[in-house]
DNA sequence: TTGTACGCGTTATCAC
DNA sequence: GTGATAACGCGTACAA
């Protein structure tokens, strides 16, 4: 390993010399500056960072807590935030919590440990403690905080717009699919979704499902036309739970989206590809992370910040699980 | 912050003296052991792993450098390399590289400068050069690579497979896609299906795809069928592809797998929710990550290694976009 | 404009 | 058994 001291010596100046030039701080003859470089160059010397982080007590890395990259939802989330933050010089410290408050804890505290000078966590945290006494920046991603910084999408108007376009497409006997209890994000949508049906005078049903995981989806699908056969509309929990939905659908024999309307929640890029194509209600997954990347930055630069929680815009995609709305009537 | 000298104070004892009992390293009094756990349960004393990385010159982080999370194959990769790692105490330092060299570089320059002790790279990493002057151990995923260690999956196996496969079922005119040039698995499937249709006797088409996104594989698929409108077997680059095509065939009143067989690559975990679900060639995934993580766990021990290369099986998984095989003929 | 010397928090080596 | 203390590589007062 070549450390700043073999510079030194190559070029014949003093360690403080050559922290200067690299650092660009404090005067330093443009000759010096020269033989240093050309030192640097010589020697391919790259500054320790973690010497760095140590004297100054910060480093260029942010930890990244996220519940399950395997789940699709996610991977565009944390490219919003790593491409962002590699604009900005900083690298991931990367963790999957499976909304589990050990595992969850134990990565905080690892990130701490290895002094990030922030933190984006779009898990669960029921017990708020956790960030309490963290004295670095933390932004909340995908989740809401009162306490915190948060960028998330606005998962209760993402309901009342799914239950509206579904209404206004005529289906009568609907399946409303009520996410996880403890998913935040998912309890919203079911909120929004829950207002607009009860005041609608059509028929509905809620279902509620206890997880996101592919192998479960199909599951609770089954069990949806088991249990309601006569369903002409579904308003799912997440493109995932629809996307089996759809698939049951199908195989049943229904016609899409003539017997049955589907509608989804997240816009995951494979529902465009399904067949036929899923409507659903998008959030901006890339840039939901690149905003909470950006707040984040904002924070530690402590910048004047406009807003602490930045609520994004959800939007209807309609596809081919939903009729063509009736301008008639 | 609380330092190892906060404890030591507190428990009236030196810094050594604590640093010995948290190490479990030379003898300490059981009577000043509990003191110092009082304290360090006190104080919340977690020890500072950016001191200790300096020190030591090594640090638990592990550099995981992958082409694009947003790819539905990878995020298994690396949940199967994150629950291993997170298993053996070490934390994942996260990039993606875009296939760019540039980036790429940029990276192991970070993951170094941060003192990772050792390297996963699923990257294609054309310049080879990049990796020859890293003074710690590296372990390639989903590439082969003649210097390093690797974990792969046998891809020119799985392309004779999905040949031989669809030949069984009778497909007549088949065509062939080959993936992006510079990514050498997709290569590999490619190579492995040519030479089994090469020796067969049945008509079949190359068709070149230049990329893996998702936006790209629709336009391929039109122009698959625009091209080559009697084809009545496709076998695909990856499931992305393959589910591209199936879409598109649907969209054109093909029924599946009566007039076209399709036959995918990677078993996605979305591939078994489309409908009909996708006929394709596994690569277990999360093992191979798991298997990276092992491999280089154990390197980094000094482990006696039996292989430097791990081939895992791939399986052809017998869905609904082929038909089933006849066993009169 | 440049160099000396100290400290960041930890571990390991040596005395005691 | 325990305590000083030197080192790890770097950045910054302060002195020159």
């Amino acid at each position: 390993m070549v450390t700043i001291r073999d510079v030194a010596k190559k070029s014949g100046v003093s360690v403080a010399t050559v922290s200067r030039v690299l650092n660009e701080t404090g005067y330093v003859h443009e000759d010096t500056r020269k033989k240093v470089m050309a030192a640097v160059e010589e020697l391919k010397y790259s500054p320790n960072e973690v010497a760095r982080s140590l004297f100054k007590k910060k480093s260029k890395l942010i930890g990244l807590l996220l519940p399950d990259i395997t789940n699709p939802f996610f991977p565009q989330l944390a490219r919003g935030v790593e491409d962002e933050m590699q604009r900005e010089g900083y690298r991931l410290l990367f963790g999957n919590s499976d909304e589990n408050a050990e595992k969850e804890m134990d990565y905080l505290n690892t990130f701490i440990q290895n002094n990030v000078v922030g933190i984006i966590s779009a898990t669960n945290n029921k017990t708020k403690t956790n960030y309490k006494d963290l004295s670095i920046p933390v932004v909340f991603l995908d989740r809401t905080s009162n306490d915190y910084p948060s960028v998330y999408a606005d998962g209760k108007e993402g309901g009342r717009i799914a239950a509206d376009e579904i209404l206004k497409r005529g289906s009568k006997r609907i399946t409303l699919l009520k996410g996880p209890a403890h998913i935040q994000p998912a309890q919203d949508r079911f909120q929004g979704a829950l207002e607009v049906l009860s005041q609608s005078s059509v028929d509905f049903h809620v279902m509620t499902t206890t997880s996101f995981a592919f192998e479960d989806a199909e599951k609770w699908a089954k069990e949806l036309f088991a249990t309601y056969p006569d369903t002409d509309g579904v308003l799912a929990s997440n493109d995932i739970v629809a996307t089996a939905v759809l698939h049951e659908a199908l195989r049943l024999g229904k016609s899409i989206p003539e017997d049955l309307q589907i509608i989804g929640f997240d816009d995951i890029p494979q529902s465009s590809l399904l067949f036929p194509p899923l409507s659903t209600i998008r959030q901006p997954a890339y840039e939901m992370g690149k905003e909470a990347a950006q707040l984040l930055v904002k924070i530690m630069n402590k910048e004047k910040i406009e807003q602490q929680h930045i609520q994004m815009p959800v939007t209807f995609i309609d596809r081919n699980t939903t009729r063509k709305v009736d301008t008639n009537g």
